[in-house]
DNA sequence: TTGTATGCGTTATCAT
DNA sequence: ATGATAACGCATACAA
């Protein structure tokens, strides 16, 4: 309730000091200093953010706005953005809920004159429009974006390297019928893990157009659901690609209703390594995904000046996303004894 | 870049009639709205929020202090508060890392001036006078307090009667000599579950002074390290509670390392329920921590009236912790073939 | 229906 | 070293 004005009348100066007391400013005497402190303390003053940032120019406050907050992948993010905030002295601004563009602007449009910069997710194709205008309002940095947005910083997952790489292990391995379970169509990182498996399979040797693909939306049911179908193609796939870890969850519990085993009867690989992957029987090879590092890396890029004074300069960077190998594969010594063919390694199919 | 008085003389009109038009006063004629809009959209004019809240004194934004974010407890609550502030136009200001009194006050300090209401989670035994000078500020909602204050609204989990029907469970699948792996002393959540613990044993005929209890900090390291010393204690204990699921996941992990077979040699029951549980081998015995509701709910109380024009009025929600049996007791058909004594109900011992 | 003028609570630029 | 005062960008009571 108290303003700077009831702290300056108690110490009998006037507002100018009271700020310049509470901002440590130099040039203030020891005694009226105490003054100040004393009435500040006294009437339990607490400056308004608003009217600092009116002037100032500066919140002390990032935004966030992303498609949804459900899931280890989104709540990492924010750990890591407001880890790296809280260093720098900032607050962490969250709107979630916006996948269309007209969303995301305008909560960004809301958060005008709140935040010093945004970091955005926006996974639509059609965002380039709405991320231009909010570029104009204040600093960028986006998350994982489908397309570069000139002068837009961004930071991303190396999906294509991630998929790539556990093709590159399956056929290793010895598989030669690898399936493929996709995520949503139109979604960034699907796309992209979809890509890397075709792009794998050709350069190994195999051809994409003969895998088996069937279709799936990142859940837990959806990967339940492409069992079915998985094992009812010919020649019978002995390795399965679920694009996210959460399908290949649901995959797992399909085959072992099915009395299909894993890895003995065919190999498993997810993408994304959540907690729960180590823990699944088998433990599943998968992709690590390390959000908390994208967040973090985001709010570096967000207050790092950009390369050049060049309008169009900005950093676009790409998270490592390194294979983790378990025991889904029978790559390595499963948990319970595994059956021999599981670990042997065949020759190696590499193609040229 | 453009302001409202921009937008005024763009569309020769006084600043006042752009805020009308902006905010759909009736009292403006069509003519001079279509006029006003337009030059609004030309500009691309977005309001400053920061000057919008010094006068109307309203924010839209509902501030979050935590004492940390990571895993799913934490992550929930702020999806369920986002959700919730979404639902009424508001977006959700976080900071975490904030377990001293201190560091929570000068976290809600900050936010003086941006924010319409407060949701804080301060589990010190020590904070109940910062939540009092919080509380003059802005509304305010306690999440999981250690203590009530007056006049503060306040939702909570129901710890004690989690843990005290997790002993009533293990009583009456006939275990007698129930350990408890205890949380880190001083936390709210820790103290209620090694409370109800000891309430149940006492009500259900078992003496609370001779259970093993082993100390933890929550983190699976400290369940695993627990495993030992429980193996150690003579009787042998024929069930275990760990204070929370981390810890009954890496005592899990220690046990099987050590060839005890659960829930065949030792039952294991954990608590918060987190999206693991399931997945372990044996699937956990746990009680639900519903946490997306706690967040959701605290909205709720923040914006709902008081009961009373009372100053001490307030609200006090406890959030229900049901009992979610799995397979860690043997209590119910477990995934593999379970060892006889493990499913066998004996008599429960009832006290009286 | 529209414009003028004041205030919101600060910081910052001048003076003194 | 301190004080008066003008911004900051907007909403609103009051006047016209």
């Amino acid at each position: 309730l108290a303003t700077i004005r009831d702290v300056a009348r108690i110490a009998r100066v006037s507002i100018a000091t009271v700020s310049r007391v509470l901002n440590n400013s130099p040039r203030v005497s020891e005694e009226t200093r105490r003054r100040v402190w004393a009435a500040a303390t006294r009437l339990d003053y607490w400056p308004n953010g608003a009217a600092q940032s009116l002037t100032t120019r500066r919140t002390h406050v990032l935004g966030v706005l992303l498609p949804d907050l459900y899931g280890e992948f989104f709540s990492e993010i924010i750990r890591g953005i407001d880890h790296a905030a809280r260093r720098i002295g900032c607050q962490t601004l969250i709107s979630s809920s916006h996948a269309e563009p007209d969303a995301v602007l305008s909560a960004a449009r809301s958060m005008r004159g709140r935040i010093d910069g945004l970091i955005v997710m926006a996974p639509e194709a059609a965002a380039s429009e709405a991320i231009r205008r909010i570029r104009k309002r204040f600093p960028l940095v986006l998350l994982n974006p489908r397309d570069d947005v000139e002068g837009c910083s961004s930071i991303s997952i190396a999906n294509h390297h991630g998929a790539y790489a556990l093709v590159e292990h399956l056929v290793e391995l010895g598989h030669g019928t690898i399936a493929m379970i996709e995520g949503p169509p139109g979604n960034v990182d699907a796309d992209e893990r979809s890509r890397g498996f075709r792009d794998g399979l050709r350069d190994f040797g195999l051809d994409p157009d003969a895998a088996p693909v069937v279709p799936g939306d990142f859940t837990e049911s959806s990967g339940y659901r492409a069992a079915a179908e998985i094992l009812r193609r010919r020649p019978r796939p002995d390795a399965v690609f679920a694009a996210n870890d959460s399908m290949a969850i649901g995959l797992l519990c399909a085959l072992r209703d099915a009395g299909v085993d894993v890895p003995g009867d065919v190999a498993v690989v997810g993408f994304d390594d959540v907690a729960i992957a180590r823990y699944l029987t088998p433990p599943l090879t998968t992709v690590h995904v390390d959000s908390y590092t994208l967040g973090e890396q985001a709010v570096r890029l967000l207050i790092s000046p950009r390369p050049s004074p060049d309008p169009a300069a900005c950093r676009r960077v790409v998270l490592p996303a390194p294979l983790v190998v378990r025991h889904s594969c029978g790559s390595a010594a499963p948990h319970l004894a595994a059956p021999a063919e599981a670990v042997e390694v065949r020759e190696p199919l590499e193609a040229g």
